[in-house]
DNA sequence: GTGAAAGCGCTAACAG
DNA sequence: CTGTTAGCGCTTTCAC
């Protein structure tokens, strides 16, 4: 079946089979076309009578302006590209929601590019982007697109950009961000007053900028409390659940167990602590556990996982904000630090012996 | 700070100050600019070394084509809407990325519209897609937009259109779902199956239309099994964590006390589980409980939870790939069934005294 | 304060 | 197989 063949009728119900153009409106209210456009964008340029005549033509006719018309004439889309690496990840939806939120107040449209690992995915996008598609990006992934750059050393995109929760490293945009090292450190500090000596890591993926200061922090935090850093205690992880529960599997086959683990993503700590628990070992009687992110989940998890709270919506529209600031000439700080909350819950306790 | 002073500069690196244009490339091929055309929408009606010559040029240039202006003649977009109720929803990122990933290989680019039970921003897209903007919309959020329709009570909006997962009651649109109603009476036969005679029911929000199919399999499963619909064993709720929060509440105040309990989300059953456990009432030795999706923390949920398993991801792809037949033209079937799966783990056991 | 006119960059008839 | 031509619907000088 097909739904295409329904006739295309304007809003009201007046007029004929086709959506109403701005010669339409020009005519009803008896004015040219460039002050039918006046009105839509510079309403106070036009003298009060006409206004009204203009936009009562307007409401009957149904008048939507075209987009792509307005696009083609004044080189912008109201449209913004939000690249993530992996639309699957449930960290982003609430971030998602509250760009959405503050881009849709701003007029602006939100398009979706899911990078899911694919450089080809990647290029298209590039592309999309510096076919001016869009007037400007978000970008939650780490990097700037295929790092081309021409014989200047520029980047090929020229539109306003906006680095999202990863920082990207050596670009000259605007980043909106926690402070990871100093929460990861902060959190390492209270697993150590808690009386915690053999504090395991769980690290994101490897290559991850943001991963890179996390793991500072918790040295940081070691070293202020004068423990050293031992490198047996880091377990690779990605983020996901599932490398939470390798990582338990892991660490049940160690002879030296850590009395604590710190995890970079609250779903590794509640894949880790599923696999302890299968194992009858109990959190946090015989092992504590911390997350990141403070998902939904964490505080229904069993036990309620001790976390740090990032401000998910919040990052999102703080990036939107800025991106809007950029694409309507304003200035925009250089780079944004929302604060992070330590959540205590019941996943730490003093371990046993203390 | 602005990011917006930058120059542009074709992506190779040539060229002057501005982005390549479809004369550019026809100048350096020496052809019109119609065969330039036609070599990229259909390079088998150019003859081979003129087609040759005009890819050479487009990749010396660094010709993208304008998309306003392709648009603008063509009258198409490209683009899909997504609409939804609730971007935060993390059931739906699976599905999302579902889309995307099948939109993209078809070269559509995928708009977000975030409902956000907002009727200011439902309009909004009403009106964002009778403007042309997108070529298709999927909806997942169980209604049409505004329901305005004109004076012949056909809708405002003229383009194909595919409901997934909600299906649209009397609207005359593919629709992308599984069956619930099977689905629902499967797990409730299954509590009976376990012994179960007092199983309690917790729904989604009242008007969703994919609710009213669930409660219908719970009533076909009792009655299946010889038993009384009892109203009292009904609760309501939003399919949130929070509504299974409260649902728990309700449910320990009870003296009648169900002895499984059957959400139709697994938020709902996982926000049940903890609030079931604080109060010392261990799930499923006193009590069972069931959800519904089968998402990513089902089986990690202490216990992992039994539940009915949902194709996200493939929900969305048959969605995609259904509206992009039909915005090629094709036909598309009008209804398109999904399997769900009885996932057995461990938060379902024989009652006590059985 | 308002109108006329010139395109924005592309595609699709229509000729040849 | 290829070129010429005419817009798609809008915004924006430039006159008045």
């Amino acid at each position: 079946m097909s739904t295409g063949g329904r006739k295309f009728r304007a809003g009201s119900g007046e007029g004929a089979g086709r959506a109403a153009r701005i010669q339409d409106v020009a005519r009803l209210a008896d004015v040219s076309t460039a002050t039918v456009s006046r009105v839509l964008a510079s309403p106070n340029v036009v003298s009060e009578d006409t206004r009204a005549r203009v936009l009562e033509a307007i409401a009957k006719t149904g008048y939507v302006p075209n987009p792509a018309a307005r696009s083609l004439r004044s080189q912008k889309t109201y449209m913004v590209l939000v690249v993530l690496p992996n639309l699957a990840n449930t960290f982003f939806s609430k971030i998602l929601s509250g760009i959405e939120e503050t881009l849709f107040e701003a007029g602006y449209g939100m398009i979706i590019g899911d990078l899911d690992g694919s450089p080809e995915k990647e290029a298209h996008f590039a592309a999309f982007t510096s076919a001016g598609r869009v007037d400007g990006a978000i970008l939650l992934n780490g990097h700037l697109f295929g790092q081309s750059r021409d014989a200047q050393g520029e980047p090929a995109i020229n539109i306003p950009l906006v680095a999202l929760c990863e920082a990207i490293p050596g670009a000259n945009i605007p980043q909106i961000e926690v402070d990871n090292r100093a929460a990861s450190r902060r959190m390492t500090q209270y697993l150590v007053s808690r009386g915690h000596r053999l504090i395991a890591y769980l690290t994101g993926p490897a290559d991850n900028v943001l991963e890179k200061e996390r793991i500072r922090g918790y040295r940081d935090g070691l070293r202020a409390e004068g423990l050293a850093f031992d490198p047996e205690l880091v377990i690779e992880g990605d983020y996901t659940i599932k490398s939470g529960i390798d990582a338990g599997r892991d660490l049940l086959g160690r002879s030296r167990r850590p009395t604590a683990v710190f995890c970079t993503s609250d779903e590794m700590a509640i894949g880790l602590m599923r696999t302890l628990h299968s194992a009858g070992v109990r959190v946090p009687q015989d092992i504590s556990v911390a997350g990141f992110d403070d998902i939904e989940f964490a505080a229904v998890a069993e036990p309620a996982l001790t976390t740090i709270h990032q401000p998910r919506r919040e990052l999102g529209q703080a990036a939107a904000t800025a991106l809007v600031d950029l694409l309507q000439g304003r200035s925009t700080p250089e780079r944004i630090r929302l604060k992070t909350e330590l959540v205590v819950r019941d996943s730490v306790a003093e371990p046993v012996g203390t």
